[in-house]
DNA sequence: GAAGATACGGACCCGTGGTCCGCTTTGCAA
DNA sequence: TTGCAAAGCGGACCACGGGTCCGTATCTTC
């Protein structure tokens, strides 16, 4: 097969689009407030090049959050411990929901835009299932440990992008006060595992 | 103060419009096709009517919701255990998010659309703090245990519309199942509080 | 340099929430 | 019963955001 390459100057404004979005989300504007013909005046490039490259805003949300979430994916994948897969679950697993509410914490405009984009459930996203698969997998290395499945759900649910900015936005909840308590909360569930280490 | 009273045709009207999206909602429809304009039409009654009663989508939402709600706000407040008031707090607390759950399953796409409705955060709505504070008391009243404030909302994310949805839909798990997992889950929570009863 | 493929970009379309204002209905009072 | 405000109605209308389209500009290849 030919192996089409996307010429030069498609992938430059790409990136251009991609950056321009990360700005315009990190500068404090709501996550609605971010349009998509904004993007693109921000970019300098039209609309059409920017649904082109990204198909619809869910799209674009979708790739901005993969680019952000890689270094992490990576440390999950093969970093060294609390988060690579060489630590011992009972450590791991709250490391990997500290890296999340982190992740959330520091990119809160665009977590809350690609979870709350109304077509289709926050659930259905590939990065979703990723994380969930990965935590359960670890949870149900803890022997005898009950309903890994559900429980990823249910803790991954406490990160939610939503809940994180209502808590934390407003400074009401400071970082590391909420860090802690997802911490505490975290060892507890841990904490009902027949074989206590 | 003369208490201006709303005229009949008004208050005819306004049932109609809750009638008319209770069943659109009840009817199969994905919670985003149900617009203002069908609601309107199959009440048989302007927008404008519509809008002046209820403010905005939300505002409609809202309404329908707490009166679905009313029955078991009902039985928490002043019902017989284990959801009133004279239930024991560890009793009570897998109580209330059992019925929440339920709720919520018997409501999947009401509440979806509510907690998916773009302008404002689910945590900001009456509801939810009415949940959060009574939960969050509840908790409270276990001797020594940690964060509550924390736990009530982490608890409260378990029953996430869009989680619900997720796993409920398409008869994925059945309902008793996930009553069951929540279950587990919760006394999981709980068992870490240091006086175990 | 020419030709074909690829991408650009902004005018345009459509559907949705929300507003507005001339007309109808209702409730009260004479 | 009749008159008359005021409350309420309703659908045409507006704003605005996502998504499309196609004539034109740019790149790549020969």
């Amino acid at each position: 097969m030919p192996e089409r390459r996307s010429r030069r100057d498609a992938s430059r404004n790409q990136e251009a689009v991609l950056a321009a979005a990360d700005a315009l989300f990190a500068g404090g504007e709501s996550p609605e407030g971010v349009t998509m013909a904004a993007v693109a005046t921000a970019a300098g490039v039209g609309k059409g090049t920017l649904f082109r490259a990204f198909g619809d805003r869910a799209g674009l949300l979708r790739a901005l959050y993969e680019a952000r979430l890689e270094p992490i994916r990576e440390a999950v994948e093969s970093g060294p411990p609390p988060l690579g897969p060489t630590a011992p679950p009972r450590e791991r697993v709250p490391a990997l929901l500290d890296a999340v509410l982190c992740f959330k914490l520091d990119n809160r405009r665009l977590a809350l835009a690609l979870e709350a984009g109304g077509s289709g459930s926050p659930y259905r996203a590939e990065h979703y299932e990723r994380w969930h698969g990965m935590l359960r997998s670890v949870l149900e290395q803890i022997p005898g440990f009950p309903d890994g499945d559900f429980t990823a759900h249910a803790l991954l649910a406490t990160t939610r992008a939503d809940l994180v900015e209502h808590l934390a936005g407003e400074g009401r909840v400071p970082r590391e006060a909420m860090r802690a308590h997802l911490a505490t909360y975290v060892t507890a569930v841990l904490a009902s595992a027949p074989g206590r280490a």
